[in-house]
DNA sequence: TATGAATGAGGTTTCATTCAT
DNA sequence: TATGAATGAAACCTCATTCAT
C-alpha cells in the first residue's frame, strides 16, 4: 500500500473515531507512520483531506450497496444493512458532516447528491405498491432508513437492528 | 437578565451556529459582554459550560412538547413540528453532540433519556390502532420523526416539511 | 516598563539587527521574556507588530529630529546626521521596509508621508539662495540625503560620514 | 535556453518581485519548470542560488552600464538612467541585499566591487570642473544617484526622473 | 542530468485555563 | 462577582534539503 492510501485510510479512521476538528494532521500522519509533511505534499490542506476521504468512502460504499444482482426492496434492505453494519463509523462520520454547520459545501453536496439517488431508486422500487403516492412514500421510506441508521451508529444493537429490519421488510413488500 | 444566563445563551448560539470545537470561549465571553474570567467563575471548563446549556435547552424543549391540553397523535405532531421550525438551530446543536464520538456522557445521557420518554409516549398513542405491534410501530416512527427532523434541520425548507406532515399524519391516524 | 512596550522594543531591535521575515515571533517573545501567546494578546497578528514597531519608531525620530531651536540647514543638517548615528539600525530596517516589494501599503504610507514632510521643510530653507529653483533643489538634495544615509547605514564609517557632512554644508550654505 | 539558465531568470525574477525569503525554491523550480531536485543539482542551496543570480545580474548591467563610445559625464548618466529604467526590479533587489543585515558577505562584496569602480569613473570625470574637490563631489554625487535610484525603485514615476535628471546634468556639466 | 516523494525543523497562530487584582 | 493580562501546549502549515530511482 502506497503512503497516499495510508494517510486517506488513517484519516477516515481518526476522523471517525474522535471527529474531524478533534484530529491533528499530526495524529493522522504519525497514526500513518508518515511526516506531516508528506501529508502537505499529497493533500492541500486539512479540508482537502477530509474531502478525498469523503470521495473515497462514498464511492466504496455506493459501489457495495449497487451490487445487487436483482434489484428489489428486499434485496436492497438487505445490502443497506449489511452496508450499515460494515460501515458505522464511517456513517457516523458522514452524518457528522452533513449536520456540522461549517463542513465545506463541497463534501455537503456530494453527500446530498447520494442521497438524491437513493431517493429514486426507492420510488421506483415503491412503485407498484403505491403508485401515485410512490414519490412521497420514498421522502417518509428515506426519512425512516436515515432515523434507523442515526439510532444504530449512536446505540449500536444488532439485535434491535435486525428486529425492526425485518419488520420494515413486512410493512413495504 | 443576569450575566450568567448572558453566558448560556451565547454559548447555545455560537455552539449551534459554529460546532462546539469551533467555537472559543473567548468569543462566548466577547458575545455575552462579560470577561473570560467570569465564564470559568460561573462554569467548571468549556465542557461544563455545554453540559448547562444542553441541560437548559431539553428543558425549554421538553415544556415546550409537553404543553398539550388533549393528547393524541396529531396534537403531539402539531407540537413537534412547531418545535422543530422555531428551535432548529438548537436541534441540530443536540443532533450534532449525538453523533459526534467525543461527547461527555452525561449530555449523551440526558438525551438518550428525552428520547426514551418520547418513544413510550408514541408507543401509548399507537396503541388503538397497531395494538400488538404498537412498540415496534413507534420505534419506526419515531426513527421517520427522526430522519424527517435530520432532513430539515441540515436543509430548511418549509413547503416539503408540511407536506411531509400532512401525508404523515394521514399515514398514522 | 510594561510588557507590551518589552515586546515592541524586542521586536524593534530584532527586526532591525536580522530583518522582518529573518526574525520569529518566538525569537521576539523568548528577547522580551514573555510568551508567545501574550504576544498575540497585543498585536493582532506579526504584521500588525511591525506596524506598531515603525510607528512608534517614526515618531520618536521625527520628535528628536525637530526637536530644533532656529530652524536652518545647519542645524538641521546636524540634527539629521546625529539621528543617522543614533538610529542607524532603525533606519535600516526601515529602508529595509521601504524597498521591500511585499511591505504592508500601510506601513509604507506612513514612511512616505514622514519623507514629505521633510521635503517641504527642505524646499523652504533653500528658498533664500536657490529661489526658483528652490523645490528641485530640495529634490536633489533628499536624495544626496537618502544615499549618504544609505551609505552610512550598510557600511558605518563616522570619520567618512563627517567629512561629507562638513563637505555638504559648506556646498548648501 | 538550457534548464541551468532557466533556473537563474526565475530565481531572479521571483526574488526581485517578492522577496528572498518570501520566494520557495519549490517556486522557483516551478516558475523555471524543472524540477526541485534539479536545483539542488545546479547549486549547493538557496544562498548559492542567490549569489549566481547577483553575479549573473551585476555582469550584465555593468556591461550595459559601461557601453559607451565616448565617456563624458552626460553619456554616463543617459547610461545610469536608461539602465535604472530598464532593470527598475533588479536593482530594488540589489538594494535589499546591500541593506539587508544578514545578506552573504560575498555577495555584499560584489555589489561593493561595483560601487567603487563607479565611484572611480565618477571622480575622473568631475577633474576638470572640481580640480581637487573632485574626490568628494563624486561621494556626493554618487550619493545623489543613489538617492535618485532608490526614490525610482520605490515609487516610479519616469516623468519626475527626467525632470531630476536634466536638473542633474545642467548643474553638473 | 532529471524527478518528485519524503523528511523534520521551525514558523504563525489559537485557545483553554489560571491568577493577581 | 468581575476583569483581563498572562501562560503554555498544541494546532495548521511551509520549506530547505536529501535521496532513491
Amino acid at each position: 500500500m502506497n503512503k497516499k492510501e495510508k494517510i486517506i485510510l488513517s484519516a477516515l479512521l481518526l476522523f471517525a473515531q474522535h471527529g474531524y476538528s478533534e484530529t491533528s494532521v499530526d495524529k493522522i500522519a504519525q497514526h500513518a507512520q508518515v511526516s506531516k509533511g508528506l501529508t502537505y505534499a499529497h493533500f492541500k490542506n486539512k479540508d482537502d483531506l477530509l474531502r478525498v476521504v469523503i470521495e473515497h468512502s462514498i464511492q466504496k460504499m455506493t459501489a457495495e450497496m449497487m451490487e445487487i444482482e436483482e434489484m428489489n426492496l428486499q434485496a436492497l434492505f438487505d445490502n443497506l444493512f449489511k452496508s450499515l453494519k460494515k460501515n458505522k463509523e464511517v456513517i457516523r462520520l458522514c452524518f457528522l458532516l452533513v449536520i456540522h454547520p461549517e463542513t465545506p459545501d463541497l463534501v455537503n453536496q456530494m453527500l446530498e447528491g447520494q442521497k438524491q439517488e437513493l431517493l429514486k431508486l426507492l420510488t421506483s422500487l415503491l412503485e407498484p405498491k403505491y403508485k401515485a403516492d410512490s414519490s412521497r412514500e420514498a421522502v417518509i421510506l428515506l426519512a425512516t432508513i436515515d432515523g434507523i441508521t442515526l439510532d444504530y451508529v449512536v446505540n449500536p444493537n444488532s439485535k434491535n437492528l435486525k428486529a425492526t429490519e425485518k419488520y420494515l421488510i413486512e410493512k413495504y413488500t
